[in-house]
RNA sequence: UGGGGAGUCGCCAAGCUGGUUAAGGCACAUGGUUUUGAUCCAUGCAUGCGAAGGUUCGAAUCCUUCCUCCCCAGCCA
């Protein structure tokens, strides 16, 4: 494993690096031609030798919006490329039209751009779909109904279903699946034409009914479902099953590795048989691909399954995909989220064949720690109280400085105003301090950040007891960058602004969507939703930030990382908050 | 009960063609620095590798039996 100065992991070893280190030493590609483009073994012969010494890709179904599982095979799949040499094709695993569509594919596009990676390799630009393939698929399927291979079922759905058996009883054989070559022919090609119904007739492939991998008892491969695709339009009234098209779609872009998630592992038999036979066909050349399957990611405290996040968003349990308390890219964006966030975490985590559960907390410390490298200091008060200088005049006004990142002087400082009234956060002072309190209390002297000590003399309440005013005076001699400054020690650390300079803004505070650790482990899943997830308030933030920007990220000192939220404007300020610091103070 | 996987420190995760004291990260603990109770730095943190047997001079690594968890019976991916 490889280690920087600061010890961080950059990558670990895992089974699939590990592999793949092995594959190239065993030169396995050394041979391997490509002809720029996609194609079968014959186009692919016509190339020469393959510049990029691995393929994977990254291939999802533009059916949903990307999620932080699918971040997880992002840099999987991109980061092997990028430090093997090798190239990552995005491909749209379109192949079921009733499913897809084209927003989904132009987030999907975003989404890959922003985590910071591209399909570009030399010249070639590795943007592909499935639907592309849709030839060479049918021309695969004949092909192995030639060489009897597979063959159209005429069963229907049920019947077929009641045929496979059961996970302890073999399945029974199709009575269509003895007919001649030419009567499968025929069919398949009726079926291409439109001529048959949804439903009425399935292209299987012929392998053992009896296997005791159900996934080989004969697989469907082809259905006829008479709906428009948005890419290939009504071209076509049959589409390939995922089964049937990965495989080929893997073998035509000349993939070396592809790597999917566990639940595909019962499929790899199939994969390998599909294939083994389309090079047999001389459809296919060595080196075919192989499939490798590692274990999907796990959060606690959120729901992950595309069918949970569409209904969470139809639902209006959220306000859209990209909510910031989602866990899609778009939400995660707007939360302030960052790539290197995403890249830590995933370095982090490790990819294994184990299932596990990765406690959210583990995603949130990987994006303070990008944060805390990062984001400019900035001072704001969530829930503002009113300080007094007794000893200031009515006017008083004083330049302050605050760098703005403490570990990087190369960001400069700003100045912020400090005047008579100010305003600070209600939870820095406590009319009757607990053991260890060492803000601002009857008596007690704190520090003004960047500014003076200062002692609290009185305070104020209104009638329902209230706190609503706290009076201090100042110390002179005592300011922040003097030489006199750290005559008297203060524990305390308080952030404040000037009730005349202050800005007002709406703050977002997100706390996790789900209350349950697993949620819908006990109940509906819509139960475990955590229903103060989010909270609003008017917030009091410094006079620097007046033109904040939508996305422009900062450190709220003392509290944590925030944003401007997509929707904020100069008159209308809204931010959210990304995540606390953290706090070991209670 | 068929097939395919997985079980190493609270959470991840190397190691698993048998051979020095079982990597590393996160978390945690204790010190130190600090004008963010943040950050940062230092130190500590599995006589133990799901369990029980066995082979061996030597086993997390090999063998046997057992236990637990996950996935598969869509014309979804």
């Amino acid at each position: 494993m490889a280690t920087n100065q600061k010890n961080k992991i950059i990558s670990s070893s895992n089974f699939i690096r590990a592999k793949i280190e092995k594959d190239i030493s065993n030169n396995l590609y050394k041979n391997k031609l490509w002809n720029k483009i996609p194609g079968n073994g014959v186009h692919q012969s016509n190339g020469s030798l393959d510049e990029a010494k691995i393929r994977t890709r990254f291939p999802p179904e533009p059916n949903g919006y990307l999620h932080i599982g699918h971040a997880k095979s992002i840099f999987l799949n991109f980061g092997l490329a990028k430090d093997f040499s090798g190239a990552c094709h995005l491909r749209f695993d379109d192949t079921n039209p009733e499913k897809e569509n084209q927003e989904y594919v132009d987030s999907i596009i975003e989404n890959v751009k922003w985590l910071g990676f591209n399909w570009n390799f030399k010249k070639e630009e590795n943007l592909y779909y499935a639907s592309n393939y849709f030839d060479h698929m049918y021309e695969a399927a004949v092909l192995l109904i030639k060489s009897g291979f597979a063959y159209v079922d005429q069963q229907n759905a049920d019947e077929i279903r009641e045929n496979r058996g059961t996970l302890t009883t073999p399945g029974k054989d199709s009575p269509w699946r003895d007919h001649s070559i030419e009567d499968h022919l025929k069919w398949f090609t009726e079926m291409r034409e439109g001529k048959h119904a949804d439903g009425s007739m399935v292209l299987r492939a012929k392998i053992n009914m009896a296997s005791p991998n159900i996934n080989l008892r004969d697989p469907a491969i082809y259905r006829i479902k008479k709906s428009h695709h948005h890419r290939t339009g009504d071209a076509w009234c049959i589409y390939p099953m995922y089964t049937f098209a990965h495989p080929i779609e893997d073998a035509l872009e000349g993939i070396t590795h592809s790597i999917c998630t566990l639940e595909f592992e019962d499929q790899r038999p199939f994969y390998d048989w599909l294939l083994r036979r389309l090079k047999e066909n001389g459809f296919f050349s060595d080196p075919l691909p192989k499939q490798y399957e590692f274990a999907r990611l796990n959060l606690t405290y959120v729901v992950l399954s595309k069918r949970r996040l569409i209904e969470l968003v139809e639902k209006k349990h959220v306000s859209g995909w990209d909510d910031p308390r989602m866990p899609t890219i778009v939400g995660a964006k707007r939360r302030g989220y960052t790539p290197s966030g995403f890249k830590l975490f995933t370095d982090r985590i490790g990819v294994s064949k184990a299932d596990s559960w990765i406690d959210y907390t583990i995603l949130e410390d990987c994006m303070r720690e990008v944060l805390n490298e990062s984001a400019h200091r900035r001072v704001a008060v969530l829930d503002p109280l009113k300080l007094i200088i007794n000893n200031f005049s009515e006017n008083h006004e004083e330049d302050c400085f605050a760098p703005n990142h403490p570990k990087n002087k190369d960001l400069g400082k700003r100045t912020i105003k400090l005047t008579k009234e100010l305003w600070i956060d209600r939870e820095d002072f406590m009319e009757e301090p607990v053991a260890k309190y060492f803000r601002l209390s009857p008596g007690a002297q704190v520090r003004l950040r960047y500014g003076y000590v200062i002692k609290c003399t009185d305070f104020e309440k209104d009638a329902n007891g209230k706190i609503i005013k706290i009076f201090c005076d100042y110390l002179p001699d005592t300011k922040s960058g003097t030489p006199g400054a750290d005559a008297i020690k203060v524990k305390g650390n308080i952030h404040w602004l000037s009730c005349k300079y202050a800005v007002t803004a709406k703050v977002n505070l997100y706390d996790r969507l789900f209350k349950e650790t697993h949620p819908g482990d006990n109940n509906n899943y819509i139960d475990d939703l955590n229903p103060n997830s989010l909270t609003t308030k008017e917030i009091k933030i410094e006079e620097n930030l007046s033109k904040i920007l939508p996305g422009d990220q900062y450190q709220f000192e003392r509290h944590g990382y925030f944003i401007a939220d997509n929707l904020s404007k100069p008159d209308d300020i809204v931010i959210n908050r990304t995540t606390t610091l953290r706090d070991s103070w209670q």
